[in-house]
DNA sequence: AATTTTTATTTCAAGCATAAAATATTTAAG
DNA sequence: CTTAAATATTTTATGCTTGAAATAAAAATT
């Protein structure tokens, strides 16, 4: 009789299969939260706000382009959802001088104080949400997390 | 000078929210793997895939509601899918005996032998996309992740 | 300078996803 | 029994998402 857990039997292969279908309904299950949260108390969704905190740290503005690819979304999605947040001003679009095709995109002075509150809360949600992950546990999880960057930067 | 990292001196609400914004890069980035493996080889989404894989598992099928709760999708989402899936004869819908409003689906045998195929290559590209990740990270990171589905189950 | 290629963005068609409302059926209460 | 509440599913309206095609401008080649 082998003193080795059930899960260490299994081959490396399905054991990463496993790792990835929780990784995914715990994403899943994040995600869910999120759009609930973001509906209910800003009536808004968590595409939206993804380009907004994308956009919040970016002080100088970003282009169309550059938006898609930090937010690895196709470059057609950008443009309904930016188009969405100018109706509701809190995006505003600007042609770049120098590059008739290109244009710039950042904030509104309302867009940026309702990201700035909207950023707040959901710091607070993320954290209750992970609230049983400890120091510790980050240190375990972040580091493994980081390596998979790695693999990411490498293929894409 | 402290001999901790520059990453222990961050707050744990912050670290957790870094945390976070990583696993969702993470996992975005291997979806879309995922999708445009599926698209060039299968002709397929993952959307139709998550639901196979979940009528696959369920010898005796699914009723429409029993596959929304277990994929985390809405109710009208799976009818839409599941509509395209029997037309294209992968999946079949049957009447449940006893109860007039429900349906319960279950894979053809087209749709299982297909999936068997696909699943065989989604589970190589998967262990290619994280080959970095050795047993040992997998010990660090599937107790990490299995907590967060207590969570999960706790508040759902 | 004219042509080709590349880059930046939008438009398009199709499918995915949601919440809310509608439909139909079953179960429970009165 | 009859009405009310609960359950299973579909429909609807809106927005997200994609890949591919279209448009337009800039950069590189010839």
């Amino acid at each position: 009789m082998t003193l080795l857990s059930s899960k260490s039997d299994m081959s490396v292969n399905k054991r990463r299969l496993r790792m990835w279908i929780r990784m995914l309904r715990t994403t899943r299950f994040v995600e869910a939260r999120l759009r609930e949260f973001l509906r209910d108390k800003y009536d808004t969704t968590l595409p939206r706000f993804d380009v907004m905190a994308a956009l919040y740290r970016s002080a100088d503005g970003l282009k169309m382009s550059e938006l898609s690819k930090l937010l690895l979304v196709s470059n057609g999605n950008v443009t309904g959802i930016i188009e969405r947040l100018v109706t509701d001003a809190l995006v505003l679009r600007v042609n770049v001088e120098g590059d008739r095709r290109a244009m710039l995109v950042c904030l509104t002075d309302q867009g940026r104080k309702v990201f700035e509150e909207m950023a707040r809360e959901h710091e607070a949600l993320i954290n209750d949400l992970f609230a049983d992950l400890d120091g510790e546990d980050l240190d375990e999880l972040v580091p493994v997390l980081s390596r998979l960057k790695a693999i990411e930067d490498k293929k894409s």
